[in-house]
DNA sequence: CTAGGTCTATACGCCACCGTATACAGGCAG
DNA sequence: CTGCCTGTATACGGTGGCGTATAGACCTAG
């Protein structure tokens, strides 16, 4: 039996690169090949073709995307607000190339044109809503507020990599600053 | 002298919407020719190339994309609290090809991609949030409040079209407006 | 009516990419 | 060693899109 030189892993994974990078259209299987250091004569073997890659793609992002930060978060242990102050530092961070704020950001503005990965996309934001109220729940009684501030702190986290303005004498640290101390209060 | 047929603005417009369905590798002169019901013969009698036509595209949206909301809001007159209640229920309609949501977002996005985009995207986000600011400073003393509400506000309205979670019994319409009535109080 | 200028249609060469077909290389079983 | 099986390289046809060249249509001026 010959050896997996390329395993079906190592396109996915690059697929995600191309996808953070610059959208499904990015994702060439040409130019993944060049990436890989290979031609793409093997990529059929494992891919019906390259709408197959895009939902296996796909299916990794689901699968891995919500579970990331929760994990994360949870592993530091602590009380609810200990673990809400852990994920608005730990938000930032994410760079692998399936779990990664950029992979993040153009699946969610992929999901704006197919139907499909809106669906994807939504499982995965209830995923972690649920997981936010939980935490709001600990500290805050009136229900409308956990949903309330759950959204201000989803649109925190979203919004401010699509916004370029400034903010007068503060950073954009900084502003996130003052609301992470606002929504834990 | 000849009759303009299809004047430069109906590219510009048509690109636009190419831009807005399916971002700026969507914008295909020859599709764009097809939906004027024109052969791509005449395009390049306006612009040098696609780029040029990306170029315009986004030298137009630059200069409408700010000003449209806020001539929007403040045509209605009243004090802050006012416009800022206008711009709130305003920002979710906004439908046309240059100004509507759909090109925002393409173009948000876009410009995680590329820095000339990102430029006029700053220029943007700054002469709004220049505005929002002055709304604000009408009712909230402390400076640093004033930048983190912009900043919720801002958020909010860009992430809540990036994010597909459900808010438990509320519908999305529920908790914008409870940021409504948190943010203006 | 003619002439010139402007917009348009069509045809072309070029390139990037998809998906297929086929031939090569190298390890493992017998 | 021999044959096979797996992964890879390469070549090919097809398609869609860009940008150019060229010719026609139409409108206006003289």
């Amino acid at each position: 039996m010959g050896v997996t030189r390329t395993p079906r892993g190592a396109w996915i994974e690059q697929g995600m690169r191309a996808l953070a990078a610059g959208g499904p259209q990015a994702v060439r299987i040409e130019v993944l090949a060049q990436a890989l250091g290979v031609s793409k004569g093997g990529f059929y073997g494992y891919f019906r073709n390259r709408d197959a890659l895009l939902g296996e793609m796909l299916d990794t992002w689901e699968r891995e995307a919500a579970e990331a930060v929760i994990e994360q978060v949870d592993a530091g242990g602590g009380d609810a607000r200990a673990r809400l102050d852990r994920l608005f530092t730990i938000t930032s961070a994410a760079t692998g190339p399936v779990t990664g704020v950029a992979s993040e950001l153009a699946v969610r503005d992929w999901a704006r044109r197919d139907e499909d990965v809106a669906a994807r996309l939504r499982r995965v934001d209830n995923r972690r809503m649920e997981y936010l109220r939980a935490l709001f729940r600990a500290f805050c009684p009136d229900e409308k507020e956990v949903e309330l501030r759950c959204m201000l702190v989803f649109s925190l986290r979203i919004g401010s990599h699509f916004i370029a303005a400034d903010h007068g004498g503060l950073s954009r640290a900084q502003v996130m600053e003052l609301a992470r101390e606002r929504l834990l209060a």
